[in-house]
DNA sequence: TGTACATCAGTGAACGCGCGTTCACTGATGTAC
DNA sequence: TGTACATCAGTGAACGCGCGTTCACTGATGTAC
């Protein structure tokens, strides 16, 4: 361990992670659209104008969380569609591993769910573009599965996009209840629903072909 | 007519819906959590201390947004659901509804997507709660179905849950390939995609109980 | 129909405040020899 | 190892500006007689 990065480096790192970490909390109740720069770098202790050396703008920052959040909720989607078992078994796992994203981290989900569809443009297309990343991915798999035999490329992408907008639809849901203090049976209550949305979206994709 | 309203009335009436309108335009570009009161009043053309004639705050003013994108929403959905024919011809009506709504009403559609998950928490609740209104309304139309009979009270709310999602997703598609400025035939293929996607969760459902 | 008074939508001045951005700076860290 | 200089993350004062909200007002509309 001969190259640690160097005291400066490492201290600007800090720093600019606990800006993007601020302004997640920030982004609780309100949209990236109205976040303030002096706003972050208060909660932060620094001074207005040591934003500038990490970020352009907020906008800028937002795409930042976009690569931090995404990433995060990556791990999740390979998790997700990597389970092996029964269908039923599957889906149960698949939501329980949502369920599990959405307590590790709730900041991040909301924040995809709210910018997804927000008011900064460069945000909304990194999010898109992440998004359809994970399409692929899950297309690819699910090509490789029996089920999808003889599929064409755009049933495919169709199927994959469908599974991604449930899982968003899904974490969004839980982070709902989660926001709301919903009692541990609510929370049942939402898993039970997403679970027979798969299973029913599973059902169509069973008898598609016929 | 001896009763007409009364002309102080008729003009705030007027200014109330050219507050509305002028918000829904700037809301294009923005979320409703970073929009000034001065801005609207300023885009209407009367003093940013008339906007307290109407709303208390930009969020009430967010709310009566809701009411009349919502309330233009309930017409396409109810439309949606009554329509006759085969299943396919049922979907493909569908799909030409909401791009039909979407052309209509671009902004309105943008509100929605916008603001269910953004950071003003009454609009958010009040979005909730007019959705959960149209998860009802196909809910009752789906018991209605030969194809439903036997289903649980909980499959037929996951199943209107779906749809109403489902629509929602469709109507952001088409807005986005709209904004994008996207060609007849990327518009088409967002219908195709949509087409096929309701297709399958068609297919799902008409297997659900075997 | 005419008059006198009440209502109230919209005005305009004023307020204190926080915003984003600029600029020249400081002082710890890094580098060359 | 020590010295001299370069780099650059973070500072703090200053700016002009638009914000939300208050207040007393105006004058057209409404109402009572």
């Amino acid at each position: 361990m001969s190259h640690t990065l160097g005291v400066r480096q490492a201290q600007k790192q800090k720093t600019r992670q606990a800006l993007l970490d601020a302004a997640l909390e920030l982004l609780e109740h309100q949209s990236l659209s109205s976040l303030g720069l002096r706003e972050v770098t208060r909660a932060v202790g620094v001074a207005p104008t040591a934003f500038y050396r990490h970020f352009r703008s907020t906008a800028d920052l937002g795409v930042a969380l976009v690569e931090e959040a995404l990433g995060s909720l990556h791990a999740t989607v390979r998790a997700t569609v990597s389970t092996t078992g029964d269908a039923d078994e599957r889906i149960a796992r698949a939501v329980e591993l949502i369920a599990g994203h959405v307590d590790a981290h709730p900041a991040h989900v909301r924040f995809v769910a709210r910018e997804r569809h927000g008011g900064v443009r460069p945000v909304r297309e990194a999010i898109r573009s992440q998004l359809a990343r994970f399409g692929e991915e899950v297309k690819a798999e699910l090509a490789k599965d029996p089920v999808s035999a003889g599929w064409s490329e755009d049933d495919l992408s169709m199927l994959a996009g469908l599974y991604v907008d449930q899982m968003l639809i899904t974490a969004s849901s839980f982070l709902e209840a989660q926001e709301t203090g919903a009692s541990e049976e609510q929370r049942r209550r939402v898993a039970r629903v997403a679970e027979r949305q798969m299973r029913l979206i599973s059902v169509g994709r069973a008898h598609w072909a016929d």
